[in-house]
DNA sequence: AGCACGCCGACT
DNA sequence: GTCGGCGTGCTC
């Protein structure tokens, strides 16, 4: 009954190959089928995936399915695109295929099912009587409606109940419930789009194809993909929505909710793998058009895909840094392209490459410029931290910021505070011998918390800061560095009165901490809201008209040709924050260097220049979108293993890429960060025209040419050169 | 990755 | 003699 070609589950890197097992005869077998095989000399069964239906096979020694799990996970397209992420990414069938199964499927996830009691014998003889009738009695009248726990806890023995099902009085079956979300959620209307956002939705539904919307803060251009997502609704296409994980508030889900209803399902971080198992059930069977998610909500197995929004385009967030180490940005591109269907891209910060594809022609650029929910744009002032310390200034506060936060603090304004650090210093050290506290597991200098409390960000190591110094017991131990933790301490101390409110991964641990002190501050319980990363997305306040930028500086000193986009994104993200329908909001951004042209940019609310200077300088460097950039990273406890091998792989590399004169190699050398928990690390950097045919020959080559005890990672343009 | 096979040292 | 060390090679 013919073949099947099977991709079995196992990680390794030299097991991913696709394996020819023969099809016993009555065994019901299709691609997306999950199998059990016999694998190995010892024949242990391993699960398996069906990718391929082979009429015809003569590979040798060809071993029997052994059995078949009922139904399929996914169908020849999913196939199609795990074998697109293979070449793009270099990952395994394995790793594409785990993307498009419900979590957990492996491990024996299934639907959740209660042993609910149905009347079935008449009560009779010796057992007419209590408390036997009573329960009988109570099950007869509620078929279906009990469980055995529901029983006793009415105040009956289990005992008792186990007597009547084991002479047939009553009967157990299993009954699949249902884990999804059916609350009510208030109608959210959609209000009447103005002329530009509605041109907007016109063009995009006019021709399939990928469309960027650059749309400045407060522009509306949630309610044009909305609006798209209805008219494809009506056209009978499902549609996907990518956001940031951290924008999927309990706001965006209601607005979502009330706005398609029972048509629409939310992937948000706070289901457990029984209601993603339970949602992916609803999308295959078709009973939802519509899915809000992050990242990994592009691969539900819908039916008939027409549309992907891609909201906050530039989000890095979009980048997997597990293997697939796919973009979500590109892989939604390759879907919708062989689909047929239609990309929308947006952002109020689009990424570089994203515009530069866009005003080259290769994708359509929609521009929405007429604030449609905020007043005017927010008044942004730059100020020269050097100056401020000439002028005998040293606190981290100028005293431009000083003022404004006073003066909003007086008129019952709330403000943000924003530094991309968390922690109080970035490195501890002593000031007689110069001994610094560096993590005993990583190549990193330990963070100093409040409650003296020393940790590394990178394995989680934490000791505590000891009063005198281990290399020579000195006592005059000092911080250097700031973080959100300090600033907290600086705002307490300067501005005594102000409530405030800190937002990073030390006091957000989760989701519902996070929503917590959202609300809080939304609710106005809180002055000063200082934060991470984790405030420049999905936080709408009404009554913020004041946003500081402590250290401008910070992302900008990156060795990464990126620096300058993010730092310009940061700044307009959290600029955004700022500013209601009546009053303006005003922005300070402080910096040792306010004259670089990424923070003026920024400033200036100028996308158009900050684009038009920051490709000139990538073409200049020939960095993205001008090359593809290949990181190669080896690792391993043994140093002197990991060195010796990675230079015999940069040799052999060297030799295989002469003549390939528009690829250039960078190393090996150590990495920036050259161990992480005890593992040291090197690199080689590729940068030049790597198609996949060539990326997939260096992969084979750095394998073939590595030794089992070193580790190998590869990223096709990572999001940092880190 | 696992697992079997294989060829050498040090044990009851 | 044989128990077990981990180097090598293969997996439909
Ligand atoms: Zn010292
Ligand atoms: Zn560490």
């Amino acid at each position: 009954m013919g073949f099947a070609g099977i991709v079995v589950n196992n990680e390794s890197q030299a097991m991913d190959r696709i394996f020819t097992y023969k099809i016993p005869e009555k065994m019901n077998i299709s691609v997306g089928s999950r199998v059990k095989v016999p694998f190995g000399a010892s024949n242990k069964r391993l699960d398996g995936f069906v990718v391929e239906m082979i009429p015809e096979a003569e590979v040798k020694g060809i071993k029997d399915i052994s059995s078949v799990f009922p139904g399929t996970l996914f169908d020849s397209w999913t196939v199609e695109v795990v074998e697109e992420m293979r070449k793009r990414y270099l990952c395994t069938y394995l790793e594409g295929i785990r993307l498009f199964i419900p979590v957990g499927t492996l491990k024996g996830a299934g639907f959740k099912t209660e042993e609910k009691l149905y009347p079935n014998l008449v009560l009779s003889g010796k057992l007419n009587k209590e408390p036997y009738a009573s329960i009988a009695d109570l099950i007869g009248k509620n078929p279906g409606k009990f469980i055995r726990a529901d029983i006793s806890r009415m105040g009956f023995s289990p005992s008792s109940l186990n007597t009547l099902i084991r002479h047939g009085v009553i009967e157990v079956s299993s009954v699949r419930s249902s884990r999804h979300d059916i609350r009510d959620y208030e109608n959210y209307e959609a209000p009447r789009l103005n002329q530009e956002q509605l041109i907007a939705s016109d063009t995009i539904m006019k021709k399939p194809g990928t469309y960027l919307v650059h749309g400045i803060t407060g522009s509306g251009k949630t309610e044009v993909f909305m609006d798209v997502i209805k008219r494809m609704l009506k056209e009978g296409k499902d549609s996907i929505v990518l956001v940031p994980e951290i924008s999927l508030t309990p706001q965006m889900i209601e607005r979502f909710k009330g706005r398609f209803g029972k048509d629409i399902s939310i992937f948000h971080s706070r289901l457990s793998e029984g209601e993603r198992f339970d949602e992916w059930h609803r999308v295959k069977n078709g009973e939802v058009k519509i899915a809000v998610g992050a990242r990994s909500a592009l691969f539900l197995p819908f039916r008939d895909l027409g549309l992907i929004v891609v909201d906050e385009e530039h989000e890095s967030s979009y980048k997997s840094e597990m293997n697939p180490k796919y973009s979500a940005v590109e892989m939604a591109e390759f879907m919708m392209d062989r689909k047929g269907g239609r990309l929308v891209l947006a952002s109020a910060t689009p990424s570089i490459n994203s515009y530069h594809r866009a005003v080259t022609g290769e994708i359509g650029l929609i521009t929405l410029d007429k604030r449609a929910t905020k007043g005017s744009l927010p008044e942004m002032t730059a100020v020269d931290m050097r100056e401020e310390l000439r002028a005998g200034n040293r606190s981290m506060f100028s005293r431009v910021l000083r003022g404004e936060i006073e003066k909003a603090l007086d008129s019952k304004e709330q403000v943000i505070l924003f530094l991309n650090r968390r922690g109080f210093s970035t490195f501890v050290s002593c000031r007689s011998c110069g001994h610094v506290f560096n993590c005993p597991n990583c190549s990193v200098s330990l963070t100093y918390h409040t409650s003296r409390d020393l940790s590394c960000h990178h394995c989680g190591y934490r000791q505590v800061l000891p009063e005198t110094c281990p290399a020579c017991s000195s006592r005059y131990i000092k911080q250097f560095g700031t973080g959100t933790e300090k600033v907290e301490e600086m705002v307490r101390k300067e501005f005594p009165g102000a409530r405030v409110v800190r937002m990073d991964r030390d006091t957000a641990k989760n989701k519902s901490d996070y929503e917590d002190m959202y609300n809080s501050f939304k609710n106005r319980e809180g002055d000063i809201l200082i934060g991470t990363q984790m405030i420049t997305k999905g936080l709408d306040f009404k009554n913020v008209t004041l946003v500081g930028i402590i250290a401008a500086d910070l992302s900008l000193n990156l060795p990464d040709f990126r620096a300058g986009e993010r730092t310009f994104q940061l700044i307009t993200q959290v600029a955004g924050r700022a500013g209601r329908h009546d009053k303006p909001g005003k922005v300070i951004i402080q910096s040792y260097t306010p004259e670089d042209p990424s923070i003026v940019n920024a400033k200036e609310h100028d996308y158009k220049g900050f684009y038009r200077r920051e490709i000139s300088a990538r073409e200049m460097m020939y960095n993205p979108p001008f090359s593809r950039i290949m990181s190669i990273v080896q690792s391993s406890v043994d140093e002197a293993l990991l060195i010796k091998n990675i230079q015999t792989v940069g040799a052999e590399l060297r030799k295989f890429l002469f003549g390939y004169d528009k690829i250039i190699m960078l190393g090996p050398s150590p990495c920036l960060i050259s161990k992480i928990k005890q593992n040291h690390r090197w690199q080689v950097l590729l940068k030049g025209e790597l198609d996949p045919d060539i990326a997939r020959r260096i992969k084979d080559l750095v394998l073939e040419k590595s030794v089992r005890d070193v580790r190998t990672s590869i990223d096709l343009d990572p999001t940092s050169m880190l």
